[in-house]
DNA sequence: CGCTCGTCAAGAGCACTGCTCTCTTTTCTG
DNA sequence: CAGAAAAGAGAGCAGTGCTCTTGACGAGCG
């Protein structure tokens, strides 16, 4: 179904991956708020009108831009899985999410800084963007961790615990709540080292972010 | 010093001051992307070129809301403080900077979320982004913690931990270091809420975010 | 085979933006 | 009071997203 299509789909496809792909190094260059169809349409040599055609509007071509980050960041997540020992799954998860912010900062921030203002995330953005956190939920639910030193939360979060339980089977509710709370902290480190709040304070950026994530890993019961 | 000025330098302060008090309602309503320099000056009547005496730049209009902003948090965060307790301490400031971003999204945003393109924060933001910072800091410090279950971090990470510690004089230094993931693990937890990563998964958002400051709470040893 | 219709590209145009330059008016100061 | 400094206004430049209209091309149907 996706082999024999007509001589134009082709042509058509063909013209939306290069386009994204012009519109990736712009993004990798300059940010999100640097990106301009004109200059995409430029670049390809095509009239300023003419994109519009494949991308109706600037948000799509951004929703475009996050579904493929959150693919490209679940992979990443996914590939860093090679191991058995819990801690040692969490570490690689840790540092995959690290070394693709550091890497990717522009596509980072689009996926987890401040939301582009007036663009709301259409419904096909949130499989992919389920992938990583199902690494998480898979480390969890594998290891079945007993956290120390925790008291339950409390009753009228079990919906939500609940929930997210579909995501980590069998996993006891402090658990499942510490591996949210360790989850946020892990993006919470990300984003401070890469949003430079780490400036003038941290040199060591590395080894911090990884004696943090064992520390982590305790907390979780790993 | 500041009373006896010459007339022109009081209206200028008021010029300043009503350039921000409307840049910052048009950031609370369309975020930061969406200020204009122009429509700002629309909005006082005068030509659009006449704004730029005031803030020769959109990014030094910036700055001012951001330092504007940090020192808001600063002093909600300061004025959390009416506690003896270290864990109800460290509470009341997690819902501080809670409180603050859900009551002015764009303006944590601002803080807290990717920085804006092109823009390179200016010396005269890191004190006033420090203030809470050092609310955590003195918490941290009075309680002197000593967290359960750790190891103590490499040696290379030394020099940053000295560092920190003028923050947090006489404290260990597996506590600095937690008392950092902590704080990370803190601005995660409320990004991740702001910008929309519990979508869908997580209703009580409240709820959640206390039970997980409670468990860090035990996680620094508080 | 010829013709119609949907797709695509292009150009012009609208309403914006930040920012600069020049010119005039106002206000402070020696 | 005269000169200097500051502030405002207006025009203009280069750029943006997006729309509308017009013309070309190619694929499918009678």
């Amino acid at each position: 179904m996706s082999a024999a299509k007509t001589a134009r789909e082709r042509v058509r496809a063909e013209m939306v991956r290069e386009i994204t792909d012009i519109a990736r190094t712009h993004l990798a260059r300059e940010g999100a708020a640097g990106l301009s169809l004109r200059a995409i349409a430029r670049e390809m040599g095509m009239a300023s009108s003419a994109i519009h055609r494949y991308f109706p509007t600037k948000d799509d071509l951004l929703t475009a831009l996050i579904i493929d980050g959150y693919n490209a960041l679940g992979e990443a997540a996914e590939a860093s899985q090679h191991d058995q020992d819990p801690t040692a799954r969490w570490l690689a998860l840790c540092h995959a999410v690290r070394d693709f912010a550091l890497d990717r900062p522009h596509e980072y921030a689009l996926l987890y800084g401040s939301p582009v203002p007036g663009y709301r995330a259409p419904a096909d953005t949130v499989a992919p963007a389920l992938r990583a956190t199902l690494v998480c939920g898979r480390i969890i639910a594998d290891a079945d961790p007993a956290p120390p030193d925790s008291t339950p939360p409390p009753a009228l979060l079990g919906p939500d615990v609940e929930a997210l339980r579909q995501v980590m089977p069998g996993v006891s509710d402090v658990a499942v709540a510490r591996a949210v709370t360790a989850w946020t902290a892990l993006f919470g480190a990300v984003s401070f080292e890469l949003f430079g709040q780490f400036d003038n304070t941290i040199t060591h950026r590395r080894e911090f972010f990884d004696h943090g994530m064992r520390s982590l890993a305790r907390y979780l019961g790993l």
